[in-house]
DNA sequence: ATAGGACAGGTTGTCAGACCAATTTTAGAA
DNA sequence: TTCTAAAATTGGTCTGACAACCTGTCCTAT
C-alpha cells in the first residue's frame, strides 16, 4: 500500500545525513570489519569528540541509539564497549518484532515452521562437531530427567545447537530470537503444574532422541517430521 | 554457550534505569497503547522537558534512538512524529538482521522457507479481500507483461499480498524485511540482461497464477508447492 | 605481608544555556 | 485578497559544568 503510494509520488523526503548518523555509519563499519571486535572499548567520548572533530553531544546521540539496539554497552564510569554478538540481535530484534506484537498464536506458529526446516537443513549439514554437540544436550536431558529446571535447559540448547547446525546464521538468529521470546512462557506453564512435568519430560526425550537420530543418520526429512511431531505436542501439552 | 556461562555466574549486573530509558519507555507505551498514532506530532523537545522534569539531553537521547529504530521520524523546525508502521519494522530489524551478514545464500534459503509456508497458510486463512487484492496483482502482471519495472512492482505485491493474507503479522514482517534485502540483489541482476527478462516474466506469470489458483481453491499443500517451484525457479534464473 | 579503606583521576549520565538550520506561522505590503 | 518577508517555533549541534560511578594507587591497620 505504502509503495503505491510511492510509486504515484516518487519524490523521496530529501535528508542530509546528521553529524550523529554519520558517527554511526563509521562505529557500525569499524565492528563489522572486525577492526572493533566484542568486549572491545571504545575511546572516550571525549577522545571520541576531538577525533571525530564534532561536540560531545553529536558523539553521545550516535552512540545512544547503538546502545539501546545491544551494539554497544555502556558503562557508567568505566567505558562503552562493543557488546557480546548474542546480545546484539536479541534487543534489535525485539523493538523490531516484538514491538507491539501480543499475539503469542503468531510466535508459536513462526517457530514451529522455523525449527521445522532447521531439522531438516541440520540433518543436510550438520558437521561431525554439530553432532557431537547436540547428542551431549540429549545426554543432559537424559541425565536430569527428575531435574525439570536442568532438563529444560538442555532442551533449550538442544534446539539451540540445532539451529546452529544449518549453518544458516539468519535462521539461526531468528529462532533464537523467537524462542527467548517463547521461553518465558514456556516458564509459567511449567510452573503452574510442577508434577506434571516430569512426564512431560520423559515423552519430550523421546522426541528429542528421535530427532536426533534422523539428524545423525542424515534423514533430513524425517528429521523434519520429527521436530514438527515435537514441536506441535510440546505446544499441546503446555497449551493445557 | 553464553547461557553455561551464567549458570556458573548467576551475578547479573546491576544497572539502575536511566532516565532517557524511563522516557523511552513511556513513549513507547503511549504508543502501543494507540494513545500515540502513526503521524501523530509529539509535543515539542522544550514542551516534553517540562512535563518529564528532565534536561533536553536526556529527551534527546530518548528520541534518538527512537528514531533511528524507525518508530519515530525527526523533521528539523517541525517536530517530531510517530512513523509509519511499515518503517519502524524495517530499519530496526535491518540494524538486527542485516547487521553483519554478508552472506546471501542464507537470505535466498531463508526466504524460500518463510514464502513457502506463507502460501501454504494463505491458501487456509486468506479473506475474501485478501484473494481480490492478491488477484488484482495477478491481473497487474498480465497487462505490463512487457514493461519490467511495473511488471516487477506487481510481482513484488503479489508476495506481499500473500504475506499479508497469512494474519500472521510476525510472518509478514520477517518476509518483508528479507525481501526487502533481496530486492537490489534482484534488481542487479535484472538489469544485467534485459531481453531475457520478459521470457523470465512469462514463466513467473504462469508460475504466479498457478498459485493463486491454488490459494483461491483452499489447497494449501498445492499453493506450497507451487510457491516452493517458483521460487526455485526464480532464484536459479537469476543466479545464471 | 595482606586485607581493607581513603583518595584521585577518568568516564558516562544529566543539566543548562546558547546558537545554527529548517520549517511554519504571522504580519505587513502590494 | 494574495504574495512576500520577517518573526516565532522546532529539531540539530556545541560548550561547559556537575553528579554518579568505576578503577587503580597508596596508605594504614591488623
Amino acid at each position: 500500500m505504502i509503495e503505491i503510494a510511492e510509486k504515484s509520488n516518487p519524490y523521496q523526503r530529501i535528508t542530509r545525513a546528521t553529524v550523529s548518523e554519520a558517527i554511526v555509519n563509521q562505529i557500525h563499519t569499524l565492528i563489522t570489519k572486525g577492526i572493533l571486535k566484542p568486549g572491545d572499548r571504545l575511546p572516550s567520548e571525549r577522545e571520541l569528540c576531538k577525533r571525530f572533530g564534532v561536540g560531545r553531544t553529536s558523539v553521545r546521540e550516535a552512540l545512544k541509539p547503538m546502545i539501546t539496539m545491544g551494539i554497544l554497552e555502556g558503562r557508567m564510569g568505566s567505558g562503552t564497549f562493543v557488546a557480546a554478538e548474542t546480545g546484539q540481535i536479541h534487543k534489535s530484534l525485539q523493538w523490531g518484532l516484538l514491538g507491539d506484537l501480543q499475539n503469542t498464536g503468531d510466535l508459536v506458529e513462526t517457530r514451529q515452521m522455523l525449527e521445522t526446516n532447521a531439522a531438516y537443513w541440520a540433518a543436510e549439514r550438520a558437521s561431525e562437531e554439530n553432532l557431537r554437540l547436540i547428542g551431549a544436550t540429549v545426554t543432559g536431558m537424559e541425565i536430569n530427567i527428575e531435574n525439570p529446571m536442568v532438563f529444560q535447559k538442555f532442551d533449550a540448547d538442544f534446539h539451540f545447537e540445532i539451529a546452529q547446525a544449518t549453518q544458516n546464521k539468519l535462521l539461526f538468529r531468528l529462532i533464537n530470537v523467537i524462542r527467548g521470546q517463547i521461553q518465558t512462557w514456556i516458564g509459567e506453564r511449567l510452573a503452574i503444574d510442577p508434577d506434571r512435568s516430569e512426564i512431560l519430560a520423559r515423552t519430550s526425550l523421546a522426541q528429542h532422541k528421535k530427532i536426533f537420530a534422523a539428524i545423525e543418520g542424515r534423514h533430513a526429512s524425517a528429521a523434519r517430521a520429527a521436530m514438527a511431531l515435537h514441536i506441535q505436542t510440546a505446544t499441546q501439552d503446555l497449551a493445557k
